[in-house]
DNA sequence: TAGAGAATTGAACACCGTTCAATTAATGCG
DNA sequence: CGCATTAATTGAACGGTGTTCAATTCTCTA
């Protein structure tokens, strides 16, 4: 077990992952490159393939962390009584959006290679975000079945998701004049049966 | 005006967005290159920035026609009696998206580089798609302001793009056993006031 | 037919992701 | 302590990318 300096191999994807994380948050995915990421951490960019599979690994495992940063203001939003929640969900989302757009945008704007899928790790993370939100939301859809309430969380997620990429991308303020969070909590708002 | 053949710049300009549908239909943004697109009409890599300014104007160009086509069926789609619009029109979306699920990808996956914003003629084509749809399902929205209305119809143009983006990268399935166009009529039905 | 001028070429440049034989450095052992 | 083992790390190399531009080819006009 040799290594050139005192990074341990997890030392050393946690390097490799901030220096990713931080390029993104600067450049966005253009200016994210193996030979960037190896440069900023001091090491070869042959390095880099002892810790992922390759540029895409690297991507969904950031991306991977960048769920778990949302997740953890998701759920504080959810701690607010069940009155508050619908607001509160939104303005943690719109806020986690515009404190991050390119990180956030990194999310939806990679893609695998046709035929690759996430791998089996990603799957239950993205699962979890969506029953906190649907947990949260659901006592507010009592005379609805388990699976209508979740076609509501899923869609409400789904749209906000929407929003937000069409505003990042400057789509949205094209066609629209309203801001982009107004339009997330109209969508709330009227998917979970509200009268206005 | 010298030409190789018996190409006018037009011509020529229309042959080569044709092979980069063709290649984006077939192989998604990644298999489109310009080289790829050059060696499909029979020219050297160099013609095609007589013809567009570079790969990036190219792909605008490209998504500017499958807006076109987009619209289409959305007029087409609009022309129903006004109770049946709602679901004609997330039914052509949807038909839409699924006929040509990476050429509608490409609208939305690829991004200007930081800094540079869509072309001056791309906005009156996205103002018109959705002020069809506004104009389409206003009188569903009888007693909404002008505002209102549009800040609905808006909401549903993302929230279908949001739903859509989701199922084609199969993030999705993941989480939700209900298929993305019924989410999409759930969306529509609750955003004009429906009671279910 | 000669010349002008536009269209087209393709080599060159600086980058990219990825691979892998060679090198380096730390460890366990005698 | 010194040496052999073994793992981490390197960096050159490969085939690709977008883009530029001097040189070439071609067509039209005079």
């Amino acid at each position: 077990m040799a290594r050139r300096s005192d990074h341990a191999p997890e030392e050393l994807k946690r390097l490799a992952l901030e220096a990713g994380r931080a390029i993104v948050m600067e450049e966005g995915l253009r200016g994210l490159t193996v030979r960037r990421v190896a440069e900023r951490i001091g090491y070869a960019p042959g390095t880099l393939y002892n810790l992922f599979a390759n540029l895409d690994d690297l991507i969904v495992q950031l991306n991977a962390a960048t769920l778990d940063a949302l997740a953890v203001v998701l759920v504080e939003a959810a701690r607010a009584e069940l009155a508050a929640r619908p607001e509160r969900l939104v303005e943690a989302y719109f806020d986690f959006v515009e404190s991050r757009p390119r990180l956030w945008s990194l999310l939806f704007e990679h893609r695998l290679p046709e035929g690759e899928d996430l791998p089996d790790w990603y799957r239950p993370k993205l699962a979890a975000l969506l029953g906190l939100v649907a947990e949260a939301l659901g006592p507010l859809m009592p005379d609805q079945t388990r699976e209508a309430r979740q076609a509501a969380t899923v869609t409400m997620w789904a749209g906000l998701h929407g929003i937000s990429t069409l505003a990042v991308t400057s789509k949205l303020t094209l066609v629209a004049e309203t801001e982009p969070r107004a339009l997330g909590h109209l969508l709330v708002r009227r998917m979970l049966g509200g009268e206005n």
